[in-house]
DNA sequence: AACAAATGTTTCCTATAGTGAATTTATTTA
DNA sequence: TAAATAAATTCACTATAGGAAACATTTGTT
């Protein structure tokens, strides 16, 4: 699935985990509220970054934009995350996307194991992938190694009867109905057991 | 489902964001990763993000520190997060959990309108929710408002017919094999259409 | 191979970040 | 209150980031 992400962006998943999108940032501000809060004058927060007085005070009055550099010196002299000190300018706020997908009407896209039909491929920057897919593949060895990925993978059988192997637990079978959630870091992979092509559904986060 | 979602554990879904990692940073290297993830050239990726080729090619080549704006630039251009540009991508976090729910064996979740049946309920802190329903309800008017949530969700219609009323849409009849993706902060309700009970599997993420 | 097209790097210049010293502003104390 | 001291800001300068274009390198095509 990972290799061709990049050719459909309705199989992008937004990872979203920005922390609340808040305003455009005053890094000054925020800056000057950290010193504060650790009683440091200008002078002791330049001795502990190794940044000059001048510039600190320039970066809380927002007169100059720091380095990146200037940010870690920062970052590690007052103890503090950087990821904290940015905030993502845009807050996408998504409301209102709908996204119907027919039976059998998804998008197509074949592998040499599965029969993947993507769904929801109208939407992009989703939170989830889902997509129905047909187990072709009937033992271990129609694989080259294990299939891995980021994030958490959610998987429900629609059709049919498949094998569930992953790399910390034994194999186990599926039928219709049973479903499993499992972390895609570890590697895993299917198999149909019966003698139809099992249809799964899949849908991916992370 | 919103309403009790403080009981069950394992209706608990990781917003992540946690602080972790501590900065290790190649930046240029990382930065040439995610751009290369993104398939794009320092050329269109200057287009994105507005800042020059050149200064693109000397920041992936460590020649230079981008200052905090040039940094903004970049992560609002190429809709990365602060998190994802100072994660090692490495740090595998192959937690390695797995949870089977067999057919019909998930937890029993009933509401006036719905038949919840919760879903890999062993594991908390799931990006996903998934769970199985049955639709009870037969008319809009079972419903007292709109329901509406954080997130987005998935549903995939398993058995039966339902109409799907949503806030922004007209509604619309779904039949097996059909799905719908929307934001949940978009008012949202079920209603069966078919003589008995219609089930569904929905996957709800935040 | 020879060429063309694209992608990436380096150069050279301007704009701006960073610094120590001078200046101003706030705070303390007599 | 003013003087003394501490803290923060501004000034004048140097160092470095950012951009346009030249140059180099890679990739694809005939």
């Amino acid at each position: 699935m990972t290799d061709q992400q990049d050719i459909y962006p309705s199989m992008t998943i937004s990872t979203d985990q920005s922390s609340e999108n808040i305003a455009p940032i005053k890094l000054g501000e925020r800056l000057k509220e950290i010193r504060r809060g650790l009683g440091l004058t200008l002078e002791e927060a330049s001795q502990k970054t190794g940044l000059a007085r001048s510039t600190l005070s320039k970066i809380e009055n927002e007169q100059i934009s720091p380095t990146f550099q200037a940010m870690q010196k920062l970052t590690s002299g007052l103890d503090i995350n950087i990821p904290q000190l940015f905030a993502t300018p845009k807050k996408v706020n998504t409301t209102g996307r709908r996204d119907i997908t027919r039976n059998e009407l998804g998008k197509a896209h074949p592998t040499s194991t599965y029969e993947h039909e993507l769904l929801a491929t109208q939407l992009s920057n989703k939170k989830m992938m889902p997509f129905k897919s047909l187990v072709r593949a009937r033992s271990f060895d129609d694989y080259s190694d294990w299939i891995r990925h980021d994030g958490e993978e959610f998987l429900l059988v629609i059709k049919g009867e498949i094998t569930f192997f992953s790399e910390y637990y034994e194999p186990v079978n599926l039928s219709e109905g049973d479903s499993v959630y499992y972390d895609a870091n570890m590697g895993h992979m299917l198999a149909s057991v019966s003698e139809d092509d099992a249809l799964i559904l899949w849908v991916t986060a992370s």
